[in-house]
RNA sequence: GCACCGGUCGGAUAGCGGCUAUUCCAGGUGACUGUAAAUCACCCGCCUUCGGGCAUCGUUGGUUCGAGUCCAACCCGGUGCACCA
């Protein structure tokens, strides 16, 4: 595939959803237009086994140079992920995470990355391991590459002086992490890497090394971190976060309870929509119907278009209408309570209690509050537990 | 090795030996709505025949009528000092 080197495509490039690029944009934009292909990078640690829409900036990102023609390398942080990234973290972290589970989880981060980026096809993204270089280091090794870092360059990040300050410590495990990172760079030796702006430390620790060792200029761009206006950052909160992998009735209604300050970002970062026709809409006058489009719109990019049609179908009926879906989860058990607890939609038979006590339960086929806790309805009775919860009772007294 | 500090709910915090373990964040339910946001109210260990029962402040013992709180040992984390002959 031959490097494009369209004007338009390249400002958007770098312009669109980028927070900064290191040494300069300019320099980069030169280098672009004489129709180089570069060989970039964004690595991924499998700490988790889920991606979610904050990554999707990145991924996006990945997307654009790769159709763009360049060489996009997808790294998976199996040997980074061991050591454990201190980036925002006000202290040590408990859990280093085992080879085995860092590839397990890597996996999962694959199928979920393939709804954003290509694999195969036209110029497919390559997938690395960093645990391939970075495990077979030896100490000697390492030296040679701490070499290249003074203490008072790894202290200066904030978050080690805030600790400083504080009293906290810093374990020189994670202390030691921006060289592994940085390494990589050499190791696969890239023109580019690209990362949220909360990875500009490592990058950039990739970046000097990659001078050091290789005498070559690496660059390095930044993606904003997905906020809204405010700056609260999007769908993160621990049980709140908005996975890739979410089911289309689940994502879209996890987006339309967002803020409306996030609707604009959400549309600058994640979908391909005009900049001019972002900076038309009037947020103020329909925000419902915004936020309607880019849920229906991030449906559609993770799932299928007839499925985003689905999920605003059953969000309007069951939201707006106040109807009641066609489809809902089986509830198996001898009781309701019981069948509600094994199928996991309430956590215990005292919070159900409590739901019944709060005349959070419905019966949907009756119309009824459900007061007693120990009520044994119809098999295929239908309920409502709170506003989003649905399930269909079947009866199992096994 | 020595000294000091700390370990309490998902996270962060309070807790002169006394009954019901505090507050904040996150989360749930209801009201209001646009499933908004903001706000307000209630809730937020488990089991229950709804009377209550059980568990729980790092672990194990002890003192006491009574221990998250005092004592001892141990485990874990931190900080300082020493060692580096």
């Amino acid at each position: 595939m031959k490097v494009v080197k369209d004007d338009g495509k390249i400002d958007e490039l770098l312009t669109r959803g980028v927070d900064r690029i290191y040494p300069s944009k300019e320099k980069l934009e030169e280098l672009l237009r004489s129709g180089k292909k570069l060989r970039l990078y964004q690595g991924f640690d499998p700490t988790g086994d889920k991606l979610h829409i904050g990554h999707m900036v990145g991924l996006r990102k990945h997307r654009q140079w790769q159709d763009l023609g360049h060489e996009v390398i997808f790294l998976v942080g199996d040997g980074t992920g061991q050591a454990g990234d201190p980036t925002g973290k006000a202290k040590t972290r408990e859990k280093f995470f085992t080879q085995e589970e860092l590839r397990a989880n890597a996996k999962n981060y694959l199928t979920q990355a393939k709804k954003i980026v290509r694999f195969d096809g036209p110029n497919p993204i390559k997938i690395m391991y960093n645990g391939d270089w970075l495990n077979k280091l030896t100490l000697v090794d390492v030296l040679n590459i701490a070499q290249h870092f003074s203490v008072q360059q790894l202290i200066e990040r904030d978050m080690f002086q805030g600790r400083l300050k504080e009293g906290v410590s810093i374990n020189l495990r994670e202390f030691l992490y921006p060289l592994l990172q940085g390494y990589d760079s050499v190791a696969m030796d890239v023109d580019l890497e690209l990362g949220g702006s909360d990875q500009t430390f490592n990058m950039l620790a990739g970046r000097m090394l990659m001078r050091a060792m290789k005498g070559k200029e690496k660059f390095v761009m930044t993606t904003p971190l997905l906020s809204d206006s405010k700056g609260v950052k999007i769908g993160k909160s621990e049980d709140n976060i908005i996975g890739l992998t979410d089911e289309p009735n689940d994502l879209f209604g996890k987006i339309m309870s967002l803020s409306d300050d996030a609707i604009i970002p959400l549309f600058t970062l994640l979908t391909d929509v005009p900049l001019d026709e972002i900076n038309s809409f009037n947020i103020k006058k329909n925000p419902m119907e915004l936020k309607k489009k880019i849920a229906h719109l991030l449906v559609a990019t993770l799932h299928s278009e007839k499925e985003a049609k689905e999920a605003e179908e059953f969000f309007f009926k069951t939201f707006q209408k106040g109807e009641i879906p066609d489809e809902m989860m089986e509830m198996r058990g001898d009781s309701l309570m019981d069948a509600a607890v094994s199928s996991g939609i309430v956590s215990s038979r005292t919070d159900f209690r409590r739901l019944v006590e709060e005349e959070a339960i419905v019966n949907l086929d009756s119309g009824d509050i459900v007061s007693d806790s120990n009520f044994t309805p119809d098999s295929g009775t239908r309920f409502k537990i709170g506003k989003r919860r649905f399930g269909r009772f079947i009866s199992d007294p096994s």
